[in-house]
DNA sequence: CTGAAAGCGCTAACAC
DNA sequence: GTGTTAGCGCTTTCAG
């Protein structure tokens, strides 16, 4: 392995020369800093990282934890890697790896934190996560930089990143009903989620605000699948009469329900509309492109990533919480 | 930060036996081993991987090379998710992390191997790397233990995955020639990959074999995105008369011809079959059920893990390539 | 302008 | 059974 020693015997200097080169730290005389530079390209070295690590205590890599990928349904890869293409871009630009570590969704026993209490990554972004098993209060006792996207915790002093989705659901419910329609089934995420209940609560103030009522089943379980999708709209099909819109908490559950549309011969939009959440990248490619509601996902990566950032650099830093607003995507969808 | 020492002063012990007791290493007394146990839970101690690692000179950890999720033309993310869950399992099961690592498509100075070279990682594994800018003479030269996925190096000393891209057209070509189809026209990916220039040759090989002409404008250019397969679309249009059915090179092109075709009222597959390759998620929900070439993704990344870590653990060990057979996907885009 | 020495947390060879 | 000591590659303080 080449170090710093090496590069210095060859270049014969001493190595803390070399270290004042590569980090421009204190005078160097020209002719030295070019023969250490020159020695450096020839033997190809690099900096060793973990030396620096053990030594500045801060390794330069950021954690993101993520459910496991054959496990994540709840709004499928993509959703994950716009988050994703977020982080890493603000990541690169500070100089920031990014370490990947995935759970198993609903393990009590998952261990959130390890790749930080390892010191393998300076802080975490925590995808989605499982707020059943999560133990928030490690969080704010070991002062884990950390930050959460698309739940959020109770504690105040934990950073967190979301979008609108109460507003959301509000804003596409209340479009639907400028257009006339009335009787409006929703299906609804897994139970437990945040985002479930804000979704399913803009839904229904919209409804209630316009003085429309909600039979109970018009609320229809789901768990963010597309197979939850097909399911729910078996059950609807059953229905005397059929609703006149059907809106979904995600965009994978309104893929079901147009597959199982399909099959009844039941026309999207003419006999049904039929709404999504997300904006994933299918959405606008299924016939007939799907409404839907869009998250700013890449820009919601990015803030938490600068957060984290921050928080990592100057712990003292406040937690920061951010929410984002959505936007309504309309397509063919919808009459 | 907690360290040996501190669990060691704790427990009223040499941090030497720390070490022992969470090393299984040496004779601990039983009760010394059990006091230790729980100082190091109550101090809620993790061993410092920064240390281990310089020590050891490993860091538990595989790189994974990847293009920048936004430039991910040529399969989609989901393409490289389904590797990387193969590549994350094994990974997990050998107590190795994941690095990710993006670099910026077509940038001759992407420095693929940066992450091995500082240390950060034991190993890499390049997905589909592009071979124009990818210096391999430093992967045997400099020993890196190192994997590529997708593509296929010349140099024998170079571990590779692939998939049987000539065996998959050849076969889906010589289905469709058995179902009495005789006009087919090939959309091509990127020129300068080798998937491309199999795919393709699988096709006029299965063409030849059974003495069907393809004429020049019957081969058309794209790059694997869904715009090129839009593009190539329209071009097809144009001709005086409609293939009899379109191969696409990826399943992404397929969708594009397909949203192309619906706009001009061409019906698949009762005017024209369409066939893509990769088998991504979407391919079976949209309408009609694309037929494709399934590549078994999850397992070649997780063989590609294996061979990797072989070769960390092993340096001598030899390197492996391993090309994994395809799987035709029949559905109803075709007659 | 350049260098020597100490120490980050861990492991491993060697004493007691 | 338990402890001592040296050293991995780097940064940093203090000398010259």
């Amino acid at each position: 392995m080449v170090t710093q020693v090496e590069v210095a015997k060859k270049a014969g200097v001493s190595f803390i020369t070399v270290y004042r080169v590569l980090n421009n730290k204190g005078y160097v005389k020209k002719e030295t800093r070019e023969k250490v530079l020159k020695t450096v390209k020839a033997l190809n070295y690099y900096p060793n990282h973990i030396g620096q690590a053990l030594r500045k205590k801060k390794v330069n890599t950021i954690g993101i934890v993520i459910p496991e990928p054959p496990n994540v349904p709840v709004h499928g890869m993509e959703y994950y890697n716009m988050l994703m293409q977020g982080v890493d871009r603000f990541a690169i630009m500070h100089n920031y790896d990014i370490l990947l570590s995935t759970y198993k969704q609903n393990d009590p026993k998952a261990d959130y934190y390890r790749l930080y209490f390892q010191r393998k990554v300076d802080g975490l972004i925590l995808f989605i996560p499982d707020m059943r098993c999560l133990d928030m209060n490690q969080i704010v006792k070991k002062k884990i930089p950390c930050v959460i996207i698309g739940e959020r915790p109770i504690d105040h002093h934990i950073s967190y990143i979301d979008s609108e989705n109460f507003d959301g659901m509000y804003r596409v419910t209340e479009y639907l009903i400028s257009r006339g329609v009335k009787k409006i089934a929703f299906i609804m995420g897994k139970p437990y989620m945040r985002n479930t209940i804000d979704r399913v609560n803009g839904f229904l103030k919209a409804m209630e605000k316009n003085g429309l009522p909600v039979p109970d089943y018009y609320i229809i379980k789901g768990d963010y699948t597309i197979i939850s999708g097909i399911t729910a709209m078996k059950k609807i099909i059953l229905y005397k009469e059929l609703p006149e819109a059907i809106i979904c908490s995600n965009d994978h559950m309104a893929m079901g329900v147009l597959s199982e549309a399909k099959k009844a011969k039941i026309r999207i939009p003419e006999d049904m509309s039929l709404v999504g959440f997300d904006d994933i990248n299918i959405a606008a490619l299924i016939d007939p492109p799907l409404s839907t509601v869009r998250q700013p996902l890449f820009d919601m990566g990015f803030k938490a990533s600068e957060i984290l950032f921050k928080k990592i650099e100057n712990p003292l830093h406040d937690c920061e919480i951010k929410v984002f607003p959505v936007e309504l995507v309309l397509r063919k969808s919808i009459i």
